[in-house]
DNA sequence: AGGGCAACCCGGACGC
DNA sequence: TGCGTCCGGGTTGCCC
């Protein structure tokens, strides 16, 4: 089961802005009550004969922006996944909820603890008020991400996946982000050589659109004909490698636990 | 502040 | 085929 990250929100956030920009939400079908955070008849409401004006993306969320100025915030937070299509080709799934736009729906699977939520753009600013950085962000630079990490602490892969600390990245991509900085995952970001900052900022800047250039790793198509989306899926050097040969050095990749986090890493190349 | 851990949730994988 | 069981993990909140 691959968790959605900054990679594959972004990927949705691409191909949503081209098939959903100024189409208007036809209904609403909410099977799952839970999904949501007001009644299903307030939540189909508001939403029901908006348009979509844009959709964009903060931390691993996707904001759907609706012309009635509201917005719908949507976490798929583990094994959630995305499809849009036309009724005959929807997956064989259980849908949690469906936009529908005419003819075609977007369909929303496998949100267990994941959500869409309905609130106003207040709202969600406040929602989203404690994410940490962008790591993308173009104002992100070498400089700043050094300054930031001046005065923090702690194990670099807890680090990686705390929001708080960095908007977006997961379990898979803080593996792959050690991979590629040479570092250890249980490394402590205050012991880091300033190099090895550096190599770090490096290698965030460099696999995170490296995957989303390539298309994320979702094992799930986005439509009918989508062969991008998932494309890193056997791209990830350690995520899920084990045993594998590390492409730097041979060495056999290792897995292992990390405060009850699955962790891969290569034992000899990365210290 | 970091670190540890339980709770949340249920589709799907697995066993029989 | 069908039924029961259990796992996975991002996030939050609580504790030390």
């Amino acid at each position: 089961m691959h968790m959605p990250e900054l990679p594959e929100m972004e990927n949705y956030k691409r191909n949503l802005n081209q098939l959903l920009q100024n189409k208007m939400i036809t209904d609403v079908i909410i099977n799952r009550e839970k999904s949501v955070n007001v009644a299903p008849i307030l939540f189909i409401g508001a939403v029901r004969g908006t348009t979509i004006q844009a959709v964009e993306r903060r931390a691993k969320h996707l904001l759907f922006r609706l012309s009635n100025n509201k917005v719908l915030l949507l976490h798929l937070m583990l094994g959630g996944w995305m499809y849009y299509s036309e009724e005959k080709d929807k997956p064989k799934r259980t849908v949690q909820v469906q936009l529908s736009f005419g003819e075609k729906h977007l369909y929303f699977i496998g949100l267990r603890l994941g959500y869409l939520h309905l609130y106003t753009e207040q709202e969600v600013e406040q929602e989203l008020a404690d994410l940490g950085p962008e790591p993308l962000d173009a104002s992100f630079t070498e400089e700043q991400f050094l300054s930031y990490i001046e005065k923090k602490r702690g194990m670099l892969k807890l680090k990686l996946v705390d929001q708080h600390f960095l908007s977006g990245i997961g379990n898979c991509y803080s593996d792959e982000i050690c991979y590629d900085a040479r570092l250890l995952p249980e490394s402590k970001l205050e012991d880091l050589s300033g190099d090895e900052r550096s190599a770090l900022y490096t290698s965030i800047r460099t696999v995170l659109p490296e995957a989303t250039e390539i298309g994320g790793y979702m094992e799930h198509p986005l439509f009918v004909g989508d062969t991008k989306t998932g494309a890193y899926n056997d791209k990830c050097r350690v995520y899920d490698c084990e045993g594998q040969s590390c492409q730097r050095c041979g060495s056999k990749i290792v897995k292992t636990e990390i405060s009850s986090k699955k962790t891969f890493f290569c034992p000899v190349c990365q210290h």
